[in-house]
DNA sequence: AGAGATAGTTAAACTGTTTAACAATTAATG
DNA sequence: CATTAATTGTTAAACAGTTTAACTATCTCT
């Protein structure tokens, strides 16, 4: 591969990369309302999932500190949306679930949030979103790989 | 095409593109070291690319507004990166242009970037890696046309 | 029992963001 | 020409998210 073409790949994708995160980012916000914020939602939608974790769980799985989450989880604490219980055998620990309102309120965005990329991706032949999913996959595999050797 | 597989491509989508940036981000930011920030690095990028400009315009490419420009302009303008020149002409638009210091500072880093990006998309054959950057490209312009139909 | 590890919180400081108000300047209109 | 509009950039206040450092409470391990 000569260099100039390297040189492209490489422009292009800074380019690219940016220019996509900054608008899905931007449309994923007017999907989400004024309610709650990307990185609530990308909370409440983790321990959606899992049913239950822990301050220290998510601080992995985000890769921020935990004085991070507790800012997040006590503004979703606030909103009504999240239960704080804690473990009777060790109690230092605190699990968090989503309360009643949470689950229903999540399940309202997450409806919005497919929409959204149910809408984009219909743009698309599935042959070509699959192949560019398992890329990106793979992506995402090389970067875990890359911090791993660090 | 099915509704599971549709389900099963936005709930992949999310999470990967999540998870990627959220990895580049980390690992990007260890290339820039403790100088300068994620954001300061693509507007002093967008800047060394065309040379000068104003804060209207790198509001409107960043899609925000202009008082958070002004905020990351102080802060390269504290670092000594970013000159401001008032045009004589219009006396209400100040230029902006990079010092020499803040050229060679960016030449650095884009060479620190560089070779991360190479980095991993060695990992990938040429043409995969074309293709994925075509199909992203592509989504780009889908976010755009959806953003411009609102 | 005491030392050290772990879970979570708090406080201070910083970056990036928006909104709203403002000053300076230019453009448009009667 | 004089006044009103619009535009450019800044400032100030408020907020979200982040890190670092200190702290409390609890548990683990000799």
């Amino acid at each position: 591969m000569s260099k100039e073409t390297i040189q492209s790949l490489i422009d292009r994708y800074i380019d690219v990369s940016f220019s996509v995160t900054k608008k899905e980012e931007s449309l994923m916000t007017e999907q989400l309302g004024s309610e709650i914020t990307q990185d609530q939602h990308y909370i409440l939608r983790y321990i959606y999932r899992v049913g239950s974790c822990t301050s220290t769980k998510l601080a992995e799985e985000f890769e921020v500190k935990k004085s991070a989450i507790t800012a997040i989880i006590n503004r979703l604490w606030e909103k009504g949306f999240i239960k704080r219980t804690r473990d009777e055998m060790d109690r230092r620990v605190v699990y968090l679930t989503l309360t009643e309102q949470g689950e229903i309120f999540y399940q309202k965005i997450e409806e919005k949030i497919n929409c959204f990329v149910e809408l984009f991706m219909s743009k698309f032949e599935q042959s070509e979103m699959e192949q560019f999913i398992d890329t990106y996959e793979k992506l995402n595999q090389v970067l875990i790989e890359i911090k791993d050797k660090q």
